[in-house]
DNA sequence: TCATATT
């Protein structure tokens, strides 16, 4: 045919395939088999009931890192950090395909809301991919202050249906509306009746009209831009570790964010510094292995993503159970990859209290039972 | 005059 010879027809043909996936995985819903994934009359599986969509990731967060934390609910048919297709930057979303449909749900019971950072992750059912309901993102301005995201999404609301919404707050005056928002909608169609019909007009009691208008997609950013962030990335991992005091106050920050309580431990970082080397395993191929005493029977694994997630990149946890009961022996192990983090992660969690039990952490050490 | 939601 000749067409092997012409990349443009592969690109082509390419397309040509994925439109025939959307359309397959658009297909009617079919019969759920005991134990196994749900197959439509045309042979094509919904993951409607397996697969989710994780929105609000951290955005040093891994493939692994985000493989690890899912994986550790049950089996996961597939998963995929999104990235940007240029940078290799991640987009701050994915998915996750459970075997299981009870997974999913039970991911979504446990990990919604799970704060990891500085973020608050988001935890859904994804939708069927299409492209209707691609570029449904609206950017508005002109909102008056007074205005919540109640009322916002009221007004949106009468255009179709609304999947999230936000205003941006002013950061120093604790939650002051800046007046500019986003919304988006299910559908892209949705969106474009909602520029037509509020672009420019004066909502109900406001003094000016409002702009509505797609916002911009974070995929296609300008060659500046791009030039913008490569530089500022590249500066980030050549800049040398910020002082202690910073640190702490970055810390005191993170815990305050996540529990709403300030603590201070009796345990500075240069103490930790001293204890390196003498007595650790060491960065064990992936990171460096933690080890948490102290658990309650029922801990369970969120919890360790919980308690660490805050500090960095944590790469994997594990509860350890009995065999017979399956209860928690009371200790567990968290991998962390950067030894700072590690580090103010352990200053700051040994003497935690959580619940009734104070906890011990520490860096794992070859020979643990010996105190 | 914009945080990161569709592989």
């Amino acid at each position: 045919t000749g067409l092997s010879s012409k990349p443009l027809n592969s690109l082509i043909i390419l397309q040509i395939i994925s439109t025939m996936e959307t359309q397959v995985s658009n297909g009617p819903s079919g019969t759920s088999l005991p134990n196994g994934p749900v197959i439509s009359s045309n042979g094509a599986t919904d993951d409607s009931k397996t697969n989710l969509i994780v929105n609000y990731l951290p955005q040093n967060m891994t493939q692994e890192e985000f493989k690890s934390l899912f994986g550790s609910i049950g089996e996961i048919e597939s998963c995929k950090l999104v990235r940007d297709k240029i940078t290799g930057q991640s987009l701050g979303y994915g998915f996750v395909n459970y075997v299981d449909p009870n997974d999913a749900d039970k991911a979504i019971n446990t990990l919604n809301g799970l704060k990891l950072q500085t973020k608050t992750i988001k935890v859904s059912y994804a939708r069927p991919s299409s492209a209707s309901i691609r570029d449904a993102n609206l950017y508005v301005s002109g909102l008056p202050k007074t205005m919540s995201q109640k009322d916002m999404e009221q007004l949106f609301s009468q255009y179709g249906r609304i999947i999230t919404s936000r205003i941006l707050v002013d950061q120093v005056t604790a939650g002051i509306s800046r007046g500019v928002g986003f919304i988006r909608f299910d559908k892209r169609n949705e969106a474009e009746e909602a520029i037509k019909g509020l672009n420019g007009q004066k909502p109900l009691g406001a003094a000016e009209p409002i702009t509505v208008k797609f916002a911009n997609n974070p995929s296609q950013k300008t060659g500046q831009a791009l030039l913008t962030q490569l530089y500022q990335t590249a500066a980030r991992r050549y800049t040398g570790p910020l002082h202690h005091q910073t640190q702490r106050f970055r810390l005191d920050n993170l815990l305050n964010a996540s529990y709403g309580v300030k603590r201070f431990s009796p345990i500075t970082i240069d103490s930790m510094t001293s204890l390196a080397g003498v007595n650790l395993t060491g960065p064990t191929g992936a990171g460096w292995c933690i080890f948490v005493y102290n658990l309650s029977p029922e801990a369970d694994e969120s919890v360790l993503w919980q308690l660490f997630g805050p500090f960095g990149a944590v790469t994997n946890v594990k509860v350890i159970r009995d065999f017979t009961t399956n209860k928690c022996k009371g200790f567990g192990f968290v991998t962390m990859t950067n030894y700072d983090e590690a580090a103010m992660a352990i200053a700051s969690l040994n003497g935690y209290r959580l619940g009734d039990r104070v906890l011990q952490v520490s860096f794992k050490t070859s020979k643990q039972h010996k105190a």
